[in-house]
DNA sequence: GACTTTTGGTTTATTTTATAAACCATTTGG
DNA sequence: CCAAATGGTTTATAAAATAAACCAAAAGTC
């Protein structure tokens, strides 16, 4: 059975990497309303993404407020596909 | 988004369950070969489905060794499927 | 027929992960 | 001003997963 990728086998950021697969970009805010995490432990799931080339974070401002960017990127994308792919193999689909 | 069974979301319990889930019953060596573990691993990982009722756990006696055999419970499988309708959810599928 | 190895495990320790709690700077509202 | 909210990060704690050490019985080995 082949290894499922264990970056991705961790439900708060499989739940990130499956809205970013569907949307162009999300900020931090979005993305803890949808995944309903705290923020410390969404930070942290952030920037494991980040440094694995799975995601990009812009931080910048958005008028006189913070606003964290994220966005997939093309590791990220076939990562995800890939694990997706490899747990078909455990759920008989 | 719903939560994912944390139970299940574990790579080494969900492969024995996966394969549990197509087979009758399959014992400890069995269980460890597929899924290529250790046997310490497995032992642990066996002994926390069995407490969630997940599976049923014979320890008994071939010929003069021991055999552990295992197969998934009612209860088993229907935590399995929910999970795997869970999972969809993340996966776009 | 002692002794080493293998088999089939379990128990305990260690490492890794996930989560939560505490904190910080800025901003907004009263 | 002062209190509370916003948008986070950092650090500590709890929970997992994994590995290492161990154990009893059986089976070869010389």
């Amino acid at each position: 059975m082949k290894e499922l990728n264990p970056l991705l086998h961790s439900q708060l950021r499989l739940a990130v990497m499956s809205i970013l697969m569907n949307v162009e970009e999300a900020d931090f805010v979005y993305l803890k309303e949808k995944t309903e995490s705290t923020a410390g432990n969404l930070s942290v799931q952030l920037d494991k993404l980040s440094s694995a080339g799975y995601i990009a974070v812009e931080k910048g401002m958005s008028g006189k407020r913070p606003r964290t960017v994220c966005s997939i990127t093309r590791a990220g994308r076939e990562a995800f596909e890939e694990y997706v792919e490899t747990l078909k193999t455990y759920l008989n689909l």
